[in-house]
DNA sequence: AAGCCCATGTAACTGGTTACATGATTCT
DNA sequence: AGAATCATGTAACCAGTTACATGGGCTT
């Protein structure tokens, strides 16, 4: 059950509402760790409550909750990043499409590669300009939460997915010529 | 609905039973693109079937049946890989785990992400050796499959992964003496 | 003939998505 | 006052996992 430990994770890096855990699962997040509801987050919370991963901190207007991970909630977060594990079950429909390049022609190949590096492209040059100011906010000495590093990994995954199209599109092209 | 789509991709490539599928699943698929047990597929084929997206031209000993893409299913995979999509949802409790990194205390994020190069490292060099035997196996003019390209992704994608993990600890080492 | 892997199937359960629902506060 | 957004909740449905079940065919 890795939406537990999502939770979690995002806790652990500051305390939050329901309603803004789900904000933050729709950023960077959702597109290459882990995505999740509002609907599937609050009777979580409730469960990890009542488990004592995590308590309530503050009670706020609109009838809001704010939660921070307890010293179990944080044993357990350790707990879990420790387990060793190879491979485990990914899902991806970006890479899942791109696999199946092999069975178009080329004529399509090639649009569908472009459009990626595209829009690739276009990603990683928000991103860059995003992560650049919040580099310049930054203030010495305070760790980089969440966000920033997720970022990072955003910008370089974009970038290998891109790579790796146009490998597979001359890597096709080259088998093309030979026959 | 991926699942259909990831079965149409596999069939693309070329013919196969549910029982193998199956097993193309648990390879480097499941670890980069997507997963499916038996459970889900045989139903799923059977529905597929009677969509007309495949259908089956071999039945062959202990009941097996093997299923190829009709020109039906052909369109509809490339219907699929054409539709625009920025970032869909993805899952990955790899990434998962490393972002929570930095909720771990110096000592505990250096092992892990020392364990984690050394994992990778073993695992792109294992890919890297059955590439190069799929390359010497493989003749002039046929179009490299899925699998092949699946694994330049993994070892891409594993390399990426010790990369990123180490530039986190070295980011967050630089905040720590900042400090 | 025993044991193993091939090959398919279903049922029960859990995780996740979509849709529906409602009240509280802020903004204009 | 009305609209937009904050904030939480639940119910119905669909996707996915785990467990159970069965028979065929190959090897020793």
């Amino acid at each position: 059950m890795s939406l537990r430990h999502a939770i979690l994770g995002l806790l652990a890096d500051h305390p939050d509402t329901g309603y803004d855990l789900a904000k933050r699962f729709d950023g960077m997040l959702s597109g290459f760790a882990w995505h999740a509801s509002h609907s599937q987050i609050y009777p979580e919370l409730k469960k990890m409550t009542a488990d004592g991963l995590i308590e309530v901190i503050n009670e706020g207007a609109r009838r809001s909750r704010t939660y921070t991970v307890t010293d179990a909630g944080r044993a357990e977060l350790r707990r879990w990043m420790f387990i060793p594990q190879a491979i485990t079950p990914a899902r991806n429909e970006h890479v899942l499409r791109l696999l199946s390049l092999a069975s178009l022609d080329l004529d399509d190949t090639r649009v569908l590669v472009e459009r990626l590096a595209t829009t690739n492209d276009e990603l990683t040059s928000a991103l860059r300009t995003t992560l650049a100011e919040a580099r310049e906010r930054a203030q010495p000495g305070v760790r980089p939460g969440y966000s920033p590093l997720a970022m990072e990994f955003a910008v370089r995954y974009l970038d290998l997915e891109r790579d790796w199209a146009r490998w597979m599109l001359a890597e096709l092209e080259k088998h093309a010529a030979e026959s």
